[in-house]
DNA sequence: AATCCACAGGAAGATTAGGATA
DNA sequence: TATCCTAATCTTCCTGTGGATT
């Protein structure tokens, strides 16, 4: 259950299927197929549906004696035009017994290596970039755009994977219209057809009967809820399973996926804690000790920009860190509600001004933990708000 | 109805980091 | 390696505002 695992099936994608096969049929008879650009959110199977078909395509062309390169390359890793080069370079050198180095060649000369392997190659070559968004600068798209007025016998075409729908606008317009030849869209999974992969799934999975009625149709409705991501559903799932497991039960209740759906989102958020910049760390911390203060005052648990602004002040102070102004505080604030790890709306207290006020939705011991996995608050960890200093003196 | 608090949040310019380029 | 460019970050200065209070 694993969201690496690659199944045989791809449930309610088989329309996806036979379309990206139809583009990309042209292969097995040594033409070249159109580009194809694949937009999609999140777990509605763009990956899968990419790598089954290109597996199918490798099979189909052994059985017809016609030779089919498949590359797949994810470009959050692959993010730039060297590496991309490289790696295509290095999908023939087991065949040719080439060479080409990590870092050293000019990269036009890899390009020119690509280009002469590919035609010593003769076949037809499908390269498919996953997450092309994340692609530095487009000059590589646009490179490999051109390669096959460069090949002699060899042909190539692209496909780009996207979430981003916006994704082309901000291209080359002769790099947009080469990639967009063909388009597919994939909508998102509805709640049925979520239990439904779930379903099939679990056959796999799980042995028969651990699992209570209830607990897949609550997971695929949650899931679908969320933009209908399949991988969120499975990983719902798997972490129910995981919870199960470990407290000795005999079966999956609903009761564990409601858990696994607290734990799904406590380490979400912490993640996202773990990854900021420091002084919105600062920000959030001040955050935290002023809820944890207000807490054991019984006082209400909300305040506003000026406390937060004035106890981060302080902290900046003693950890001599740079203090910046009220104004950022405002943005860095408004983006920690984005983030959905505080909520912060703005109300208006009368005569007493307008202001934000802030709240603290998750568990703040959590987040205090992770905050102090950072070296910056170890110092920081005894302070004491404004307030709390004047009650002891 | 008028006042006025305590900020929100826009505009524009300064500073800075990182990457490209010569 | 030095220099230039750009985008992101941050500051300064600013006007705007919902509604309890006067």
């Amino acid at each position: 259950m694993r969201p690496t695992y690659m199944p045989e099936i791809l449930p309610h994608r088989e329309k996806e299927i036979k379309d990206l096969a139809s583009v990309l049929v042209p292969a097995l008879r040594g033409e070249t197929p159109s580009n194809v650009f694949i937009y999609g959110k999140t777990g509605t199977g763009k990956t899968a549906v990419a790598k089954f078909v290109g597996k199918e395509l490798i099979k189909k062309g052994k059985e017809k004696g016609k030779h089919v390169n498949y590359i797949y390359m994810n470009c959050e890793i692959v993010d730039t035009q060297y590496r991309l080069l490289q790696n295509i370079a290095n999908h023939f050198i087991e065949e040719w017994n080439e060479h080409v180095p990590f870092t050293g060649w000019p990269t036009d000369e890899v390009y020119a290596k690509v280009r002469s392997m590919m035609d010593k190659d003769e076949g037809v070559t499908v390269i498919v970039l996953d997450e092309v968004d994340k692609l530095k600068g487009d000059e590589a798209l646009y490179t490999l755009s051109r390669i096959n007025s460069d090949l002699v016998t060899a042909k190539v075409s692209i496909i780009g994977i996207s979430n981003d729908l916006k994704f082309t606008e901000f291209l080359d317009p002769r790099v947009k219209s080469s990639l967009g030849e063909e388009n597919m869209i994939f909508y998102p999974y509805d709640a049925g057809q979520l239990q439904d992969i779930l379903e099939r799934r679990v056959k796999m999975a799980l042995k028969f009967q651990v699992i209570d009625d209830d607990v897949i149709p609550l997971c695929s409705a949650l899931a679908a809820q969320e933009h209908g991501d399949a991988r969120r559903a499975l990983d719902l799932l798997r972490v129910s399973a995981e919870i199960a497991e470990r407290s000795n039960a005999k079966r999956i209740t609903n009761r564990d996926v409601r858990v696994a759906q607290h734990k799904i989102e406590i380490d979400h958020i912490t993640e996202v804690v773990r990854t900021l910049p420091n002084q919105s760390k600062l920000i959030l911390f001040s955050i935290l000790l002023i809820n944890k203060q207000n807490k054991k005052e019984g006082a209400n648990q909300m305040m506003t920009t000026g406390e937060v602004f004035e106890t981060y002040r302080d902290l900046c102070k003693k950890a001599r860190y740079d203090c910046l102004t009220q104004r950022r505080i405002t943005d860095l604030v408004s983006e920690l509600d984005m983030l959905g790890i505080i909520t912060a709306r703005v109300i208006s207290k009368g005569r007493y001004g307008r202001t934000r006020e802030i709240q603290v939705p998750v568990s703040t011991k959590d987040l205090l933990v992770v905050l102090q996995e950072d070296d910056m608050f170890k110092d920081l960890a005894n302070y004491k708000t404004k307030s709390q200093t004047r009650l002891t003196v």
